[in-house]
DNA sequence: GGAATAGTGTCTCTGAGACACTATCTA
DNA sequence: TAGATAGTGTCTCAGAGACACTATTCC
C-alpha cells in the first residue's frame, strides 16, 4: 500500500485532502434517450442546438446536474424529461455512464444515460410543439438520418440495443401502451422493437402467463371479431415482469 | 421550448457557454466493487481510509478520475485496479452510476461503480498484503460486517444482486475461476453465488451445452474417479455465454 | 355467406429438474 | 471389497414455436 501510493499519487486517500473545486475534474451532464412509437416506428426525442458546439445540429435531450435543485441523478433526468414532456410519472432507467477524453470537444466529460419509454398522449404537447427546436426523430434500422451531436449516435444505438434484449424477457415494452390496449397490439409494439414478428398464439400465452394486465372490457375494431381491452393490473406496481425463457429464434 | 427555456435556465443550451470551473458542478468518482472467492466465500476487496470523512474506516477501492492519465472511465476503473491488485487484464464491467447531495459529506458526489471478478492467483499478492490497509472482507448474507464508508454498503449490495441475477443466465461466474478448473468446482462457484444448490445433471448439460470450454485433461482428486479438466476455449473471447432460459426455482 | 381480426387446441421441441444409475479412482 | 467423487440415462414438466382450428364482428 505505501508502495502503491507512492506510485500513484492520486489515490481516494491522497486526493480527497483537496479542495475539488481547485482540482481538474471531468465535466458531468446527463442524457436522455426518450422514446416512443408514432405510426409503427420507433422515434427518439432529439434537441436542436442553440450553441457552439455542434451547434444547429441535433442532440439528445439532456443537461447539467443543478445540485441545488436536484437531489440526485435521477432527479436531473425526470426535470429534463419534464421540460421537455410535461411528463411527472415516466418509466425511466438508468443506461449506464459513459466518459472520456474526446466525447466533448470541449472538456473531459462524463454523461449518465438515461432512457424513457411513453406513450405519445402521455405527454404535454405544448412543451415539444414549438418552433422546431424539439423534434421526434425516427429510428431506422437502429439509427436516425440525422447525424447526433457528441456521441450520441453511440448512445442511442446501445440504449436501443439494451432495450431490444430486455423485451427478449421482460414486459418493458408495456410502456410505450397507451393506458388500454389490445393484445395485438402490444405485439405489434413487440416486434417493432425486436424487429421480427411473434407467432401470436405464443405471445398471447407468454403475456397472459405473466398475470400483471387485466381485462377492461372489449373494443370494437374497423373490422373483425371486438378484441379485449387490458390495462396494468391495479396493485402491480412491479410493471417490469421477468420471464424465465428468452423468446427464442431472436437473439 | 422558450417556455421551458425561460422556467429552467440551466438547459444545455444555456449552461454550456458558461465556464465549467466556474460552475458549482458535482464531484465525480469511480469505485470498485472487487470480488474473489477465498475459501468458499465471496470477498469483496475494501481499503482503509486514512483521511476524513470516515477516517479508519474500510471503503471499497475507488479514487477519482486522473483527466491527464485516464482517457475514459474505465481505465480509471482499470487503473485502480492495477494499484491495488496488479492485475492488468481483468473482467471488468460497469455496474451504472449512483449521484446525489448526501452520499458523501462533503459536496454533492456522483460515483462510476464498476464490478470485477478476478481469481486470488491473478493477483499480485505483494500489492494487497500491505500492513493492514487493504483486506479481503468476508462477505455473508449479500454483506460484510464491517460497515462501510459512505453509501458502499448499498453499492456491495447492489453489484451482488446484479450478478447473482446474471449467474442466473450466464457464464459471469466463470470469471471468478482459475484458468483451468473441473466442473464441480464451478458449481461450486454458482451454488456460493446464488446462495442455492444447483442439480448436478442439469449444471452439467448447461454448462457443456454453451460450448466454451475445452477439455485440457484430468485431474487426479484426493479420492474419487479423476475429473476432466477446463478452460475457456480458445479462440472464445467472449467468455460471457448468455443462456435462453434461467436457472428455474430459483429468482 | 365472405372477409377480417380475435382467440384456442394441440403437437413438437428444447432444456430444466429429479434421480437412479454407471464409471473410475484410492484404501 | 467399500467409499468417494465423476459422469450418464432418461423420465417429467414448463413453456416456446408452429399451425390448424374456432369465434365474433361487419358487410
Amino acid at each position: 500500500m505505501e508502495n502503491s501510493n507512492k506510485k500513484t499519487g492520486d489515490d481516494i486517500d491522497f486526493i480527497e485532502s483537496y479542495n475539488p473545486n481547485n482540482y481538474n475534474r471531468p465535466n458531468t451532464s446527463v442524457d436522455l434517450v426518450i422514446l416512443t412509437i408514432i405510426d409503427s416506428s420507433l422515434h427518439v426525442l432529439t434537441v436542436k442546438r442553440a450553441e457552439q458546439p455542434f451547434k444547429g445540429g441535433w442532440a439528445l435531450v439532456g443537461g447539467f446536474i443543478d445540485i441545488d435543485k436536484d437531489k440526485k441523478i435521477e432527479e436531473t433526468a425526470k426535470r429534463k424529461l419534464f421540460d421537455k414532456t410535461g411528463i411527472t410519472a415516466p418509466y425511466l432507467e438508468q443506461y449506464g455512464s459513459i466518459g472520456d477524453a474526446d466525447r466533448d470537444p470541449r472538456y473531459w466529460s462524463v454523461t449518465n444515460v438515461y432512457f424513457s419509454l411513453l406513450h405519445i398522449d402521455e405527454i404535454n404537447c405544448l412543451s415539444v410543439i414549438d418552433g422546431c427546436s424539439v423534434k421526434w426523430s425516427k429510428i431506422i434500422d437502429n439509427k436516425i438520418s440525422d447525424n447526433l451531436a457528441f456521441d450520441h449516435n453511440e448512445i442511442l444505438t446501445m440504449v436501443l440495443d439494451r432495450i431490444r434484449s430486455k423485451a427478449l424477457y421482460t414486459t418493458i415494452p408495456l410502456h410505450l401502451m397507451p393506458e388500454t390496449f389490445i393484445l395485438s397490439e402490444l405485439q405489434n409494439v413487440y416486434e417493432i422493437i425486436l424487429d421480427s414478428t411473434i407467432e401470436h398464439k405464443s405471445f398471447r400465452r407468454r403475456i397472459m402467463s405473466s398475470g400483471i394486465l387485466e381485462e377492461v372490457g372489449k373494443r370494437k375494431l374497423e373490422s373483425g371479431r371486438p378484441a379485449k381491452e387490458y390495462r396494468l393490473k391495479s396493485g402491480v406496481d412491479e410493471s417490469l415482469y421477468f420471464f424465465k425463457r428468452n423468446f427464442e429464434g431472436l437473439s
